[in-house]
DNA sequence: ACAACATACAACTAAATGGTTGTAGGTTGT
DNA sequence: ACAACCTACAACCATTTAGTTGTATGTTGT
């Protein structure tokens, strides 16, 4: 393959680390935007918010189609659902140790071979 | 408050965007280990390996207990959930949109004011 | 007491990041 | 045709980041 898991999720998770992304985010979740709409709503060049709706593209979080002259972006769902289903394995690596946990306390004679290095 | 929602989400995905961390917080949530025991799985060094821990730290992904000479590393299940429901809401945002298109279908002729300003 | 170990932090370097301005190309409407 | 508009990207700058080495402090076991 040509990029591996990690590299899509340093993609994701650094295009998330910045708010005024997550807020652009927000915005073509919730619907179609063109680049300078999105640009009137902050404080910055339009230069600085087309960098960050590129790095948002990059990440797979929003694709953008031409319509005229303009460039509509618009979020993708299933890209955060990615995310979302990442923190959930994250988590259930967690429920593991639970599970351990759980085995030493019914079990506390047999040897479960907790560390192997 | 002290630090704002947004001050917290950076913190959180700017700490997830390093594969390393990632790794570190996978293996810390599955249970305890000593930032020695987390230092010699990785290649380099055993300060920048304590910096990682630090950030994962710092963004309230994990904690650290003293124990001897050990700092313990435990990952705390409760901020990958509260990340993962942040996540959520853009999910929800989504579905919005979604909603908004329905009422689109269901009556053409409604003024739905979508744009606000 | 003391050597080995575990952690923490400071100081430094190279690379990446988030912003800027400027330039160039395609699209629209008169 | 042409002016206004939208987008894209290059070049630059200040700050942050991810790594390094070195040093200081506390803990353990003999």
């Amino acid at each position: 393959m040509s990029t591996s898991d990690e590299d899509r999720a340093d993609a994701w998770f650094h295009a998330l680390a910045d708010r005024t992304r997550r807020d652009i985010l927000r915005r073509v979740l919730a619907g179609e935007h063109s680049v300078t709409a999105l640009a009137q709503s902050y404080d910055m060049s339009f230069a600085a918010v087309q960098k960050h709706v590129a790095v948002l593209e990059r990440a797979g979080l929003l694709t953008k189609r031409r319509q005229g002259r303009e460039a509509l972006a618009s979020g993708d769902v299933e890209a955060v659902r990615s995310v979302a289903l990442m923190l959930g394995e994250l988590e259930a690596l967690w429920r593991g140790r639970i599970a351990r946990m759980d085995e030493l306390l019914a079990a506390p004679d047999t040897p479960t071979t907790t560390e192997t290095d």
